[in-house]
RNA sequence: GGCGCUAUCGUCUAGGGGUUAGGACGUCAGAUUCUCAAUCUGAAAACCCGGGUUCGAUUCCCGGUAGCGCUACCA
């Protein structure tokens, strides 16, 4: 399906991408997907003080990342400044805009002195009257001049929002906004209407901080006289204390949570169902599915509260059905990442090791991050032994004994399969008059270091014969070296 | 302060003039089991307040309150 909607993500490199622009970006997306549209990316970098050309390269990357492909651009408005300029003096020349002479100094003053009296402040409109001999005097005096538009004095503007429906502001509440600094840059409002004029998009989709800015732009379109875009705002994400979102909540950037070991395809789903709902009842809802059912009119007008442990949720919901074949190079890049390689270095796990040993481990996973991390015993013999875990399970003194033996009939046990192992430790517990569990939990230990872990014969298959062995017999002298000196005391 | 917007379980939300107000995350309890995860069962948990309209409002209208946003030569 084509149609001639465009819409664009317009983020200024001024930080990463935040979660929040990532859903702008992503109902943008979605919208035109959906509408058979196009998606048009522009750089904001007007800033020249707080843009930085590397955020830029690492908003594109998280972009992409999401798999939030855009169809034309990134257009910078840095190399546009030619066309805001003249737009400026277009507007200017029409008596819809006027040089404006006052210093910032000078308007901080006035705001200042407004407010310490508790007078509501605009900007004044010192410049308004200005008779062009006044400005060529002024010029003259090598006074630098920003250009205002010239609001009008009475009436409303007033717009349809797709999400938040009418929208009235009246203009005696809207000051004359500069258009053009002083230093012959554009502000967003100048850079935002003549380039969404200039690519033709169709509808604005974008936060709702904008809201309060629609209808200055709305009068600039006018000024213009150019057709003026269809708007849809959305709701903002909030931290768990309801205020914006912000740094001090913890990450807020995409890549963060990249670096978190979160699945695109799970942040994706999660951001989606902040603020919209897909038809039916289910949560986990395929990128496809989404792309079908989107709908700009559907968008809740509230605000949402980002909920970290609804994305963990949803992450271990993506990483379990995951295909094994999709899974495993991302836990090989985690494991590289951590210094671990591809698994062991005695070439002891092979391929298709590897593959079991992460097929058995992607239920419980939370995270990328667990394979190096909580996972770690199943791909280096380099790892530690939680001290709660030895507390538990490894406190009755029999244990040692216990392990050693059971390392003992391991190596004899044929076959060394899921029946034939856990044949084995039942026998030797029934023979030595101990529960299985007791034997269990403690190899469990012996085996991973952790008292939490899968099933433990899957557990033995996984890991060998070899080093199932070895590693209950250490875990036997390790017990054995300690008595009487503390470790069953847990430190 | 001014202006704008919003208001359903702790959180994300469905719903809508008459419902046992539904689902999901989280929480709690139970089942299962070698631990955990998963799974299954169950539980607690919400219509901000006040007026109006109406036979009947959580739903429509008005007001209040609260929250958020804007109030820059930031975007």
């Amino acid at each position: 399906m084509v149609s001639d909607i465009r819409v664009r993500f317009a983020p200024s490199p001024t930080g990463y991408l935040h979660v929040g622009g990532a859903r702008t970006a992503l109902y943008n997306w979605l919208f035109a997907r959906h509408a058979g549209g196009l998606m048009i990316l522009r750089i904001e970098d007007t800033d020249v003080d707080r843009s930085k050309p590397e955020l830029t390269t690492a908003i594109l990357e998280s972009l992409e990342w999401l798999g939030l492909k855009w169809d034309e651009g990134p257009i910078y408005q840095s190399e546009r400044l030619d066309r805001y300029r003249a737009m400026a003096l277009n507007l200017e020349r029409a008596g819809r805009a006027y040089p404006c002479f006052c210093t910032p100094a000078e308007l901080q003053t006035k705001r200042a002195k407004a407010e310490s009296e508790r007078r509501p402040w605009k900007y004044d409109g010192t410049c308004r009257a200005l008779t062009e001999a006044d400005r060529e005097r002024l010029r003259a005096e090598g006074k630098l001049a920003a250009v205002r538009f010239r609001v009008p004095d009475s009436g409303v503007t007033t717009f349809e929002d797709i999400v938040f429906g009418h929208i009235e502001v009246d203009h005696r509440d809207l000051e004359d906004f500069v258009l053009l600094r002083s230093d012959g840059h554009p502000t967003y409002h100048l850079g935002v209407v003549a380039d969404d004029l200039d690519l033709r998009i169709t509808h604005v989709i974008r936060g709702a901080d904008h809201i309060s800015n629609t209808p200055k732009q709305i009068l600039m379109y006018q000024a213009l006289e150019a057709p003026t875009p269809i708007f849809a705002h959305l709701p903002l994400i909030l931290g768990p204390d309801k205020q914006r979102l912000s740094k001090r909540h913890g990450a807020t950037s995409v890549g963060a949570y990249r670096e978190q070991g979160v699945l695109p395809e799970a942040l994706v789903n999660f951001l989606a169902l902040l603020g919209w709902t897909p038809r039916g009842q289910k949560e986990i809802v395929a990128i496809e599915e989404m792309i079908r059912s989107f709908d700009l009119a559907a968008v809740s007008k509230s605000n949402a509260v980002f909920d970290l442990e609804k994305l963990a949720w949803m992450n271990s919901e993506y990483l379990r059905s995951l295909p094994v074949e999709r899974l495993l190079p991302l836990v090989k890049q985690e494991l590289s990442g951590a210094g671990l390689a591809m698994g062991f270095k005695d070439g002891e796990q092979t391929e298709e090791k590897l593959r079991q040993t992460v097929f058995l481990l992607q239920s419980r996973a939370r995270t990328l991050k667990d394979f190096p991390g909580a996972f770690r015993a199943f791909f280096t013999d380099d790892f530690a032994f939680d001290p709660e875990a030895v507390k538990k399970y490894w406190k009755d003194a029999a244990v040692a004994i216990l392990l050693d033996e059971l390392a003992g009939r391991m190596a004899a046990t044929e076959p060394f399969d899921l029946a034939g192992t856990e044949r084995t430790l039942r026998t030797l517990a029934e023979e030595k008059g101990v529960k299985a569990g007791v034997l269990i939990n403690a190899a469990r230990v012996a085996l991973t270091g952790q008292g939490v872990a899968p099933g433990l014969f899957d557990v033995m298959l996984v890991l060998g014969r070899n080093r199932v062995v070895s590693r209950l017999r250490q875990a036997a002298d390790r017990l054995r070296s300690s008595e009487g000196h503390g470790l069953s005391q847990g430190n």
